[in-house]
DNA sequence: GGTGGACCTGTGCA
DNA sequence: GTGCACAGGTCCA
């Protein structure tokens, strides 16, 4: 059990919110799969329960170390940024293993969140290993790597496949590749992600953002675009991706890429003009 | 460097 | 039942 320490945080918040897929809730307790174990959580108040992994894990899994007070008191007083904060207060983004992060974010775009879960899950079943009855953890770059694409495409990724497929064995080549990422400032990190294949801006900053921490990373949706233009640019003229999350820096400052997440996780309750 | 069309699949709605 | 719009975009010409 945590205590206290991981305040503010919000779990329900946190894994609702669309940064990851693969937890699932039964009751009051969610059900996922970290480092291979089988994971389960609740929350009651200032206290975190679980089993299956350590209070290390579980703090490094969920940020809650981070200051996240801070984070939100360094946003500027907005009455749409100041309604999404209070409607998400707690969210935390995660600290989501690498590959995970790339494959899942490939084979998310241009869908809506239950069909990425249906697809993540049934490459999951298909190619992963099973750790528990019926549990089966992420799949390796290599089992992608080696799979046909038509078995890839039977978990209804569409297109996707070949994105999926050829990442994967370009990350099977290069083992060091998380590494090399880790090690560069932002720009040049997205620069690298982008080679992959169905890795463009958006997915690419998802990356960075989930995965490694980059907060200056905004990853622009459809979601994202609209509020923006509608809430804090012009809706005048339709801008290109870098102009808005390049505005979105400017406007948010270090840590826009939590603003857009508590933005995104709010997109329901903020108005449209 | 910007633009427009094609693209798998599932869901919601008229 | 059917058709259409839309969904956490990317790629290519």
């Amino acid at each position: 059990m945590l205590e206290g320490d991981a305040l503010p945080f919000n779990l329900d918040r946190t894994l609702l919110c669309g940064q990851v897929f693969r937890w699932e809730k039964t009751g009051q307790w969610w059900t996922g799969i970290l480092a291979d174990n089988v994971v389960h959580i609740r929350q009651d108040g200032r206290e975190l329960h679980f089993t299956g992994t350590t209070g290390e894990e579980i703090t490094r899994y969920f940020d809650l170390d981070r200051d996240l007070e801070a984070i939100l008191a360094s946003f500027p007083d907005h009455p749409i940024l100041n309604l999404a904060v209070d409607h998400a207060r707690g969210l935390r983004v995660i600290r989501q293993p690498a590959w995970e992060c790339t494959a899942s974010y490939i084979v998310a775009t241009f869908a809506n969140i239950p069909g990425i879960q249906t697809r993540i899950r049934l490459l999951c079943e298909r190619f992963g290993d099973e750790v528990a009855p019926g549990r089966h953890a992420f799949p390796s770059p290599r089992s992608l790597a080696a799979s046909p694409l038509c078995d890839i495409r039977d978990c209804r990724v569409g297109y996707r496949d070949r994105y999926l497929c050829n990442t994967a064995m370009m990350i099977t080549e290069n083992p060091a590749w998380e590494r090399e990422i880790w090690d560069l400032p932002y720009q040049e990190a997205r620069k690298k992600l982008l080679a992959y294949p169905g890795v463009g801006k958006k997915v690419a900053d998802c990356i960075l953002l989930f995965a490694f921490h980059h907060f200056e990373a905004v990853p622009v949706d459809v979601w994202i675009e609209r509020i923006m233009q509608q809430h804090f640019l012009t809706r005048d003229l339709r801008l290109p991706y870098d102009r808005i999350a390049d505005a979105a820096r400017d406007i948010f400052g270090p840590y826009a890429g939590y603003a857009q997440e508590y933005l995104f996780a709010a997109r329901d309750i903020i108005p449209k003009k």
